[in-house]
DNA sequence: CTTTAATGTTAACGAAGTTAACATAAGAAA
DNA sequence: TTTCTTATGTTAACTTCGTTAACATTAAAG
């Protein structure tokens, strides 16, 4: 009897705890539901994955590479350094907007211990890798003092904890961007505001 | 017989959450446990609260109303606004590291959705005022146009955006704040990194 | 004192994660 | 080909969980 399931068993796993995390977020994400879903026995998945945390592992790898690869091709397709920061800020926001599941996936506290899954690990490692060289690549060419340097690592802090602060409150509702603006340029003016002049002062070009 | 439990079973449960959540996250917290450990019978806590989400949602409402009255405290002790909104970004991410389970579970997706408690939306309601309060109120006592108020609020989201970041990826691990440093000036200096000026400008004061 | 609401208990249900024991398929070794 | 081994499936169980129903006790109201 042809009661043995098909051939490619763990991708089709793999999409469908995709499209599950999508549409519902890790809460709906059963091993069971996953399996059933799929057309296959309720114990299969641990056949293809080290159980519930295997398979959130696995799709966070996955998030994390498309994430890098979007900043990636926002920082090569821009030439002037400020530019580029402002717009790999922006493109991470739209990351998040896009895939706020995947987003809360790869930051959140139901993703799997990083020291438990070196892929997941490199994966995390090469996403802020790809931010901080293109936030600081300008300074990387010259020749730096160290406090030089330190400052370059303060500024793609400072950036990166803007956009990902930004991120956060939009998908989770806190802020609300205004309808009649495109998502990018909210995100640039909030970028750029500059908290050390007083907001008083009358009249800013 | 003396078998029936104690008088206060509904704070005693709520003290008890609070430690489980402080030293294990909402992931330890399970009624049965939490039962268990009260010493009372695993059924007891509906008597109390609305099911597993009643009780966090009363748990955030105490941390909601901790984290405001913190905010509130920076906020009347310092006069100048700049500094105010200053003292209040990095009250903000003290909050957060030192409470990190109170600050994802107010902020995070185990949070109890707010339009089905009240006094949850009402907690969260008022802190952020208090936020924005005290990052616009030099704008707000002026007669403002328009586009000032526009301003000004763009000014709040900014310093909120900020700061939320800035925790997150503190107490997710992703930025090791400086040893050598107090968590406090690390945090002043990030909120006032301009990103509007290239790194490189040779010389900064 | 009686009635009733609040508070407590035990027992059960369904769903989940996980593992063990067993069955079959596919491939390597003979 | 035949046999041995490993990969991949399955079923069945165990534990924990959230929740509810049915029942017991206490305390307060009348």
């Amino acid at each position: 009897m042809g009661k043995y399931h098909h051939g490619d068993v763990r991708n089709v796993l793999l999409q469908q705890a995709e499209n599950i995390l999508t549409d519902e977020g890790p809460a709906g994400l059963s091993l069971r539901r996953l399996a059933r879903l799929t057309g296959v026995s309720e114990a299969a998945p641990y056949r293809h994955f080290d159980g519930k945390d295997g398979i959130l592992a696995a799709v966070a790898i996955a998030a994390f590479e498309r994430f890098a690869q979007q900043l990636e091709a926002v920082a090569a397709s821009t030439e002037n350094h400020e530019e580029r920061v402002m717009a790999l800020g922006a493109a991470y926001v739209q990351f998040a907007v896009e895939n706020p599941q995947h987003f809360r996936l790869i930051f959140g506290r139901e993703r799997p211990p990083l020291d438990q899954y070196p892929e997941l690990r490199d994966a995390a490692d090469n996403a802020f890798d790809v931010l901080q060289r293109a936030v600081t690549s300008v300074d990387r060419k010259a020749e730096m003092t160290l406090a030089e340097a330190a400052t370059a690592y303060n500024r793609a802090l400072a950036a990166w904890s803007r956009a990902h602060g930004i991120a956060m409150l939009v998908i989770d509702g806190m802020i609300v961007p205004p309808a009649d603006q495109d998502l990018s340029s909210f995100v640039l003016g909030l970028l750029a505001e500059d908290l050390t002049l007083p907001a008083n002062t009358a009249s800013r070009p």
